[in-house]
DNA sequence: CAGTGGTCTAGACCACGAT
DNA sequence: TCGTGGTCTAGACCACTGG
């Protein structure tokens, strides 16, 4: 058995007795150290192999915690946010980072001048969890800024632009954090995440809007009814 | 800027170049060491982000490799595995592992006294890409063995025991490889991927077999259309 | 302020792959 | 046999967190 492999089963073992629990905060990178008579570097690569597992998570220079229960997500059917945090018992919260205009660009597919840009963040239980970029007309969406956008944007689509998205495709693939993501939600950048590319489609099959998400690989766990 | 960040860069821009394109290997971490004057643990630090990032992959002991095209999956269709390869240009190869009866367990959610336990292979142009668990009733699928295995256990259903399959559910989340799969995938015990547990129900809604799937994070991608 | 994780140096030995 | 990646030691300095 390799030392690092010791060390992992180590804390997995304080994870199946519960003798900690999600949330809690592990034993230091040095003090783990100690304790195997080894050096940091091996103790970061146990570490480093459990978060890619999805257990833990650190916190920059706060330290290693156990990774809260995941959200369960059905990428199929159109569901709220704040919803399906409810439904699973967590407290959702999402953050504005930023709305602006810029100019369309060539691979965007949606037919317009120009882009608004939202750039949000959504934390589930105080941890924020995900990244987002949404894209779409400013034209067709002229005074976005004057809604509220931390809720839902299909709802303000449909309630205040008259536009019913009745279509949606997902690209999903499992990737890192980009640099300038990983900094606003609080990581490394070498954070694992989930991201999503998603493209809706109104009853003409325009492209309505473009989003691409962010998600930390252990804050979501997918569920895909099929036939 | 840091230094794996630099050597992270530089091998990004080889890729953008196509300097060296899919398949192609990197150069060694001691030549690269070299080329940074910087040490062993540093390059590494930037190829397991690349790793991680699922632009390049390692093969034990023989070096860095960039990471072929995906395969575009589209979970929530039943899409026979050869001819989704085929249409995407791919040679794909089932491998048999091996094939036992073992006693049902608890949570398999079979109502049988005894299970197949089914292992199997999947490559993508020789690169071995996935490895699943098929878990059925012996009594329902007697004499399994007597069928050819590395084609569609559906198709071995619904042609030689009259069973269709008509509902699935998927569970997808992000992990690593299990250990023992690590080494029939010829991995190393880290290495990230998609988890895939999936259970088929037939037309009395009585589950059929139980797959445990895990695809190297890099090898896949997710398509799901929704509304 | 002390403690933490993030980054980095300068080496080492091993098992395995290619030849 | 030699080069490769896999693992490991024994340190170091820094930026930031928390009390």
């Amino acid at each position: 058995m390799l030392l690092f492999q010791e060390i992992r089963n180590y804390i997995h073992q304080l994870l199946a007795d519960q003798s900690i629990a999600a949330g809690d905060k592990l034993p230091s990178e040095r003090a783990l150290q100690e304790q195997f008579s080894s050096t940091r570097i091996t103790v970061r690569e146990a570490l480093l192999r459990l978060e890619a597992e999805g257990l833990i998570y650190s916190q920059k220079r706060r330290g290693w915690f156990v990774t809260p229960a995941k959200l369960k997500w059905h990428p199929a059917t159109k569901v709220n946010f704040y919803e399906l945090a409810k439904q699973q018992g967590f407290k959702a919260d999402t953050l504005v980072i930023d709305l602006t205009i810029k100019a369309n660009f060539s691979d965007s597919g949606i037919n317009a001048p120009s882009l608004y840009h939202l750039q949000r963040v959504r934390s589930l239980d105080n941890r924020a969890v995900m990244y987002e970029d949404i894209y779409c007309d400013t034209q067709r969406f002229e005074q976005l800024e004057s809604h509220s956008l931390n809720g839902s944007i299909t709802d303000i689509m449909a309630t205040q632009y008259n536009t019913v998205v009745c279509k949606e495709n997902s690209v999903i693939s499992v990737t890192v954090l980009p640099d300038h993501v990983a900094i606003k939600l609080e990581k490394n950048s070498g954070t694992p995440c989930l991201k999503i590319i998603r493209k809706r489609y109104d009853e003409c099959h325009a492209l309505v809007d473009n989003n691409i998400e962010y998600w930390l690989h252990n804050a979501i766990e997918m569920i895909v009814d099929g036939q």
